[in-house]
DNA sequence: GTCATTTAGTTGAGTGTTCAACTTCTTTCG
DNA sequence: CGAAAGAAGTTGAACACTCAACTAAATGAC
């Protein structure tokens, strides 16, 4: 909407940053459906799913706490509820009581699901690699990761 | 997961490699959702259907065919039907039929859209050059769409 | 100690997305 | 031409996510 941009308060975007920005739409786009339909279709896992699982797998005792779940994937409480409920039915993770707080629930990894994660991460690293690593100067590839660190440092802070 | 480097054959991430990708994903994660809650908030549309009603207003005619449209913000043709329906029923689009196929559907922006869209874009601009690129280095962000832009080509040729 | 407030987590209804089945029109090719 | 194959779009059911209402436990005030 480049004919837009006259008798507003709005900093307008230049030719070249719209163009910058809709290759980052476009790009991140496409990767996370190529990586979330690798993952299910090798896996029968979807990309949250998966991340869920690699923050368990991460913690002491394979297990988290359902609010610092929420709050590390930044999801809601309620959607990591159901998430983990799904998990739970197909045997990855189940529930267990948080000893020092009454209303606490912690989400475990069973040994099943480390195992399902193991293989997970292969493909997912592998797709990380090919699609994007391979297809990036190096240090483009450290500006990417230098730009959304500051973008979450200034989101999170901005906690809405 | 970074102690199971050894005995496979996938070609597994650096300490530093890991950390940039976790930076991406936590980014791009935080800014979607930023810009999708500022859309819903102030316009009552979420980014999918502002970027539908974005690619219609720049098409000649502010109309574009249903498969085409899919393919340009890379949903399935199931989903594009059912948004145009909901962005039908509150009169941002409407359908009509396409002159020189049979089976053609194109979908247009009314007046209103165009009106609603105006207002969204200025919300939108403003949310990308305040969360993204008021935080990056200009030499960054360029990196970052030519990386993003890379993926597109990749995986764009690698279609499924 | 008890009552209000806050925090953790769940629930279920409403909304959006996916997936496979279906209809209609077009294309191809004998 | 006429039948088969393919493409465009829709449909409805199953699944995932959101949002507001809810239960239960912890915290804090008096």
């Amino acid at each position: 909407m480049s004919h837009m941009d006259t008798k507003t308060e709005t900093p307008w975007l230049t030719t070249e940053q719209q163009k910058l920005w809709r290759s980052f739409l476009g790009g991140t786009t496409v990767l996370m459906d190529q990586l979330d339909r690798d993952m299910r279709a090798k896996h029968g896992l979807s990309m949250p799913e998966y991340e869920i699982l690699v923050r368990l797998s991460e913690a002491p005792g394979r297990s988290v706490r359902m609010a610092e779940l929420a709050a590390a994937v930044a999801h809601s409480r309620s959607r990591i509820t159901h998430t983990i409920s799904r998990l739970e039915r197909t045997g990855l993770v189940l529930r267990g009581q948080c000893s020092d707080d009454g209303r606490g629930v912690s989400a475990v990894l069973t040994d099943e699901g480390f195992a399902v994660l193991e293989s997970a991460a292969h493909t997912h690293v592998q797709g990380v690699h090919d699609y994007l690593i391979a297809n990036a100067d190096p240090e483009d590839f450290k500006a990417v990761g230098r730009v959304m660190q500051t973008v979450v440092e200034v989101l999170e802070g901005k906690r809405f």
